[in-house]
DNA sequence: AGGAAATATTACTATAGAGTAAGATTGTTT
DNA sequence: AAACAATCTTACTCTATAGTAATATTTCCT
């Protein structure tokens, strides 16, 4: 236990700590969320649900959400946020484009195994209200558009074999995005070996 | 218009007659009802949606389906019998496996660009009830499986490269499935331009 | 201690939409 | 024509649950 957990009994960090401690709430709140999500599926979850796992009342979480579907696009912008940073990091390094886009799909499949980047998958636009939905759609797009410049760099510095970006683009998101809708976390195969199997399969068919 | 569209003056084939009509209107339901389910998810798609754009109202869906759900699973089931048909086809037939499974592919993915595929995709699980989704699972499974043991064949007689047959199918798959979420039927790209995309860059990894 | 701010609860409203009961209408058979 | 079966409508019930109003409790600060 650090010394940022342990509540503060100076008034300075008094103030701090309240915020950390709504901080951590909230979040609590998405954890829980997000696994009822993804086992019985957002609409089959109710708030009530949330709020009995978490030991309190539903006016409790609406205390800390507007209403569902913002407890629905957190979680799924937590997801995409994970991909996102995974697509634009790797973009960033040195190499040959088939050796940072193997970078990103390696940690794509892995966000896909966990329960923020199930949650992207397994729930569909629908169940987001219109303007989530709006920006939902708006993030993935750029998620794609990053790693289908990937792909093109690949394909220019002659590492990746292939002319259709966007087709191999929308191949390998394809492959990867799946992950979230079959992978069983509790079940036999280690996540690891899920990605690398998918990985290989794919890169198989990317190397010049 | 063949003889067998006309309404048919004779008794004899009244009674014939009723019974294809019959199948006619729950066959319009369907087909109207796995479009909105489609469009705008299955949550969100009231039977009073399907019944008023079928000039109906909603009481006489329920005189040919028993729920909401029989008429997502008949969708569904439909889809999948395709996706079947597609699997069971094709590995019956002579050649290597590497082409035997092209085959499958070029077909399961045309079916990924229509209404009966789409939905098998865009809804997930979560919506049917629990008798369905069970016999949901099973079907999907026996496809799975009826691909894999394509795959395994293949290796066996040395058309495809890699080893492990289940990652292999879950990538091909994958990729398949994840068309009938992004692709657009009233968009601009044609959807034997997508599935031919998607195959190839699929293929380029497993041709030994 | 006493007041203010934040956090939580109880007890409710409001609504959408699945599903149904009862009966009207249409068509068929004899 | 009369009885019958199938089909469809009007007018309803019923339930689940998202979201809220009013109020109580806890925590913090001076």
């Amino acid at each position: 236990m650090s010394a940022q957990d342990r509540p503060n009994p100076s008034p300075w960090g008094s103030l701090k700590d309240r915020a950390s401690i709504q901080k951590r709430k909230r979040e609590a709140v998405l954890e829980t969320a997000v696994r009822h999500f993804n086992a019985r599926g957002f609409v089959a979850t109710s708030m009530d649900d949330v709020a009995a796992e978490l030991n309190v009342t539903k006016p409790t979480i609406y205390h800390y959400f507007r209403n569902k579907d913002e407890v629905l696009f957190a979680c799924v912008r937590r997801g995409l946020e994970a991909l996102s940073e995974a697509a634009v990091e790797a973009s960033g390094e040195r190499g040959p484009g088939l050796w940072r886009l193997a970078q990103v799909m390696r940690r794509y499949g892995m966000i896909m195994t966990q329960d923020f980047g199930r949650v992207v998958t397994r729930t569909g636009d629908f169940e987001l209200s219109d303007e989530s939905r709006a920006t939902f759609r708006a993030l993935k797009r750029e998620i794609d558009l990053t790693m289908r410049s990937l792909v093109q760099e690949g394909i220019d510095d002659g590492s990746i074999k292939g002319t259709d970006a966007r087709m191999i683009t929308f191949t390998i998101t394809g492959a990867l995005n799946w992950i979230g809708r079959w992978y069983d976390p509790d079940g036999a195969i280690p996540a690891k070996e899920v990605v690398d199997g998918v990985v290989a399969t794919l890169l198989a068919g990317l190397e010049a």
